[in-house]
DNA sequence: TTGTATGCGTTATCAC
DNA sequence: GTGATAACGCATACAA
C-alpha cells in the first residue's frame, strides 16, 4: 500500500500538502487537482493507525456485554453499530470475562476512545467508576452505577404497571407475578410497577403471588406450577420475560389447560419468541435497540465535548397486545 | 497515562531496556526488577496504537455480516469473539451497508488484521476476490465464492437428507417443503437432499410439494395455506428455517389442526424459537456458534503463516429430534 | 498557499 | 546486556 510519501513524490508536492488535501485544508486548485490524480493513482489510503496515534483517537469505540448474542444484546450492538457506522466510527465488541481487568485495558491502551457498557452485573460499580475518575469516557445501558456515569435505561416501573394494568382492566384480580432475581434492580422497579398498579385499583397484594425466575423458560414452567399448585391459583400471570411468560404456558398445555381461556400470560421483552410463539404473546416490548442508539449518540456527543456532564436518559416501554391474555385476537 | 520514555527514564534505563522486558526479551535481572518497578509506579500501560504502527499489524480482525443479531449471525459473534479474545485480539463488528467499498476500507486502512465475511451474498463475489487478490486474509462464513477463499460452511444436503429421512422413516409418503428462494445455494443443496432421500426410499417426487419461502414466519404460514388447499395435501412438511416450520404450524392451529396428530412439520436452524415454542419444533441442528470458532481459527492460522492454502471446511449438522413430529414426545 | 521539521509511542537495527 | 537512533505513517506548528 502506497504512503503519503510516496503521494507527495508522485504529485510533486510535500506530504503536508497531501496531508491538507485529505483534510479539506485550503489549497489552490492546481495542487489539490494534482494530489487527488497521484491519490487515484496510487490507490492511495491512508493508515488509520498511523492517523490515530497521530491525533491520539481511534475513531473506534468499545462495547462491553455479558453476551454479544440473544434477545437484548444482539439489538443493541445493531443499534450501536449503526449510529457509529453513520459517522465514521468502528465498533469493538467483547464479552465480559471473570478477569475484570481487560475492561479498563482496551481503554488504557487506547484501542477504543470509550467504552460502553451494557448489563454490568459483573463488572461491579467500583471498577465503572473507576474508568470514570481516569476521566475515561463511559456510557452505561442497562445498569445503574450512580449519577457521575452516563446511562441509558428503561422504564421498568412503568412497564410493569402497564402489563399489570392491562390484565386487571380484563377483569383479573389475582394476578400472579414470575420475577427475576430479587437483587436485580429491574426486578424491584417492576415489582413496584405492579404493586403500585393493584393498589391504584384498589386490589389486594399477595405476597404468595411473587414467584422468582431467572428470565429462562424452565423458571417459568416451574414457578407456573407451583401457582397451579396453590389453594387459589391466579387467573392471570405477568412474567418479567417472554421465555418466563412461554415456559409458563407449556406447563399450562401440557396441564391441558387453555391460553388465554384458562389463564392470561403477559411477557416482557417482545422479542421474536413473544411474536412467533402461539398464541402470539401479548408483552410489554423494550425498545432495546434504540437503547443501543442513544447509547451509541451519547458516546459521540462526550467525545465530541458537547455533552460534558453525565446524563441519563429513560426510554418508555409500551405495550404489544396479541393473544395472550384474550384481547384483540385477531393477530 | 505514562509512555515508555517515562518508565525508561525512572528506571535509569533507555527505552530500548523498557521494550525489552515488555517483550521478554533477555534482561539481567536487576534492570528487569527496576523496571518493572517503574512500571506498577506509572501504572503504565503501552499505547496499541504506536505498537501498531510498528508492527504493521493491529492484533483486530473485523466481522463483515448482513445483521448483527438474530439467530444466525448473533451465535457466529460469540464464537469468534471468543477465541479471538483468548488470543489477545480484538474484533471490530459492521454491519454491510450499501456501499461495498468500506468492506475493503479497514483493511486497507489496516484497521484489521483480516476479515470475516458472513452470508456474502449482497457483497458479491468479486469484490471478495478482488481483496483475495489483494492478499489480504479472508475467511468466508456461509458462503460460496470460489476455491481461492478460505471458507466455513455446513453441510446442508446432509441436512435435508436426515429432515427427510426422518419424516419418511415415521411413515410419511407425502412430504412437503417450504424452501428459501432458489437463487440461494443452500436452498438447492438442501433440495438435492430432500429429493436424494426420497429417491433411496423409492419414494417419487412431486414438483407440486415445494413451495418457496423467504426465511421468515409469514410466508411459512402463507405457503402451508397453499399446501393445504392442494387436491391431496401433504402429511408432514419439512421448512428450511424453524421460523418458517412456525409460521406453517401458525396456519394449522388457526385452521383447527393439531400437530404432530394431523401434520408433522420440521424446522431447520435449531434457534431459540425451535425450542421454546409448542410443541416444541423437531429441526435440523446448524453448529452456528461453531462456525464462527472455526472461521476465527483459520483466520489466526492464516495470520500467523500456518495456513497458507485456502482451506474449506464443513459442519455436520444434527437432527434434533423434539415433538413436533410425533416422535420422542417425552421431552 | 506551501514546505520544513517535529512529535505521536512503539519496535528494531545497529553499534558498543 | 544495553543504549542511541532510525523507522512506522501521519498531522501540525512554524516559517517562508
Amino acid at each position: 500500500m502506497a504512503t503519503i510519501n510516496e503521494v507527495a513524490k508522485l504529485a510533486g508536492v510535500s506530504k503536508a500538502t497531501v496531508s491538507r488535501v485529505l483534510n479539506n485544508r485550503p489549497v489552490s486548485s492546481e495542487t489539490y487537482a494534482k494530489v487527488m490524480k497521484a491519490i487515484r493513482e496510487l490507490k492511495y489510503q491512508p493508515n488509520a493507525q498511523a492517523r490515530s496515534l497521530s491525533l491520539r483517537r481511534a475513531k473506534v469505540i468499545g462495547l462491553i456485554a455479558p453476551d454479544l448474542q440473544g434477545v437484548f444484546h444482539g439489538p443493541i450492538i445493531m443499534g450501536v453499530e449503526q449510529v457509529l457506522q453513520n459517522n465514521d466510527f468502528n465498533l469493538i465488541v467483547s464479552r465480559v470475562q471473570s478477569k475484570e481487568y481487560r475492561l479498563a485495558k482496551m481503554l488504557k491502551e487506547k484501542k477504543v476512545d470509550g467504552l460502553i457498557i451494557t448489563t454490568p452485573r459483573q463488572i461491579g460499580e467500583k471498577a465503572i467508576l473507576a474508568l470514570k475518575r481516569d476521566n475515561f469516557p463511559v456510557v452505561v445501558i442497562d445498569g445503574n452505577v450512580g449519577k457521575q456515569v452516563s446511562s441509558v435505561e428503561i422504564d421498568n416501573y412503568q412497564g410493569a404497571f402497564q402489563a399489570t394494568e392491562h390484565l386487571i382492566k380484563l377483569g383479573h384480580t389475582r394476578i400472579a407475578v414470575i420475577s427475576s432475581p430479587p437483587s436485580f434492580r429491574e426486578s424491584q422497579e417492576r415489582l413496584l410497577g405492579y404493586q403500585d398498579a393493584l393498589k391504584q385499583y384498589n386490589l389486594p397484594f399477595d405476597s404468595t403471588m411473587v414467584r422468582e425466575g431467572d428470565y429462562l423458560l424452565p423458571s417459568g414452567e416451574r414457578e407456573m406450577e407451583k401457582l397451579l399448585a396453590l389453594p387459589s391459583p391466579p387467573t392471570a400471570v405477568f412474567a418479567f420475560s417472554d421465555l418466563m411468560a412461554i415456559g409458563a404456558i407449556h406447563c399450562l398445555f401440557k396441564k391441558g389447560f387453555s391460553v388465554p381461556k384458562d389463564m392470561a400470560v403477559i411477557g416482557f421483552d417482545d422479542s421474536i419468541v413473544a411474536q412467533s410463539f402461539y398464541p402470539p404473546l401479548t408483552t410489554v416490548r423494550q425498545p432495546i435497540m434504540e437503547m443501543g442508539v442513544v447509547a451509541a449518540r451519547k458516546m459521540l456527543a462526550i467525545l465530541s465535548g458537547e455533552e460534558v456532564e453525565p446524563t441519563h436518559v429513560i426510554l418508555q416501554t409500551s405495550l404489544v397486545v396479541r393473544a395472550s391474555c384474550g384481547a384483540d385476537l385477531h393477530q
